[in-house]
DNA sequence: TCCTCATCTGCGTGGATCTTCAGATAACGT
DNA sequence: ACGTTATCTGAAGATCCACGCAGATGAGGA
């Protein structure tokens, strides 16, 4: 990782200085900043977004029906859905020799709607 | 890109077939879900979000501050402020030879809240 | 004008990640 | 028990992107 003057730059003992110490101990540090990022990062995909949108707007959809209204490969799907379950983002339940999944909590729901907000998109339904 | 067979898979006449077909219809299509997990994406980096965090709890710091703040060489926050500014995840004001970057808006902040309220660490500030 | 400081930009490299293929596993109907 | 269907898994190849260095630009102060 590339070197950091500790006291050297702008910050040279003006009030500032302080004040960016506070901020410096709130900001989450490497493993949480990791767990925050890797959500981020699991959602900033476009194959996962539109399963996980098809996901918002289905509630619950099996591997193959996934694969039809995304227009995904089976296998594709199937090794995406393991991603996004490991990580909480879904939840899947088993019936006969189908697995259903969909989005795990509300929070998750909330991250697309609000994305989709900020983007422009008023999602009328 | 991979082969999905159309009127193949489990979706064979039965009633999801349809249920499906109003999913797919309802998917966002390519260069929306780009536009969505473009977002995500910007905020799946570790670097930036700690960043992201660090300007949520500062609200506004300049390039120097915040490479003390994140221990990051000031070029690469400058880099990667311009990425974020690009997307407009971020906005500037310029203050002399000092450039002060803020949260573009307030969906950017939920964003954050809602994932770390996700992540199980209940900021209490 | 010259010099310093804060910020920005271009480029090359390394590492992580997505994608797909081919085969394995599991569940159901007959 | 057998074959079929749905899903899962492992590995390899290709792609993408973050990172840091080195130099350029712009703004102030003397």
């Amino acid at each position: 990782m590339g070197r950091v003057l500790p006291l050297d730059g702008c910050v040279g003992g003006d009030p500032q200085s302080q004040r960016v110490a506070l901020v410096r101990a709130s900001v989450p540090d490497d493993v949480e900043a990791g767990t925050l990022a890797g959500l981020f990062r699991l959602l900033g995909d476009v194959r996962r977004t539109k399963i996980l949108y098809a996901l918002l707007e289905a509630g619950e959809l099996c591997v193959c029906d996934i694969s039809a209204a995304v227009q995904v490969p089976e296998a594709s799907v199937s090794q995406t859905m393991r991603l996004l379950r490991a990580s909480g983002v879904v939840d899947n339940r088993r019936e006969g020799r189908r697995v259903y999944y969909r989005l795990a909590d509300a929070h998750v729901r909330m991250l697309l709607d609000v994305c989709r907000e900020h983007t422009g998109h008023e999602g009328s339904r």
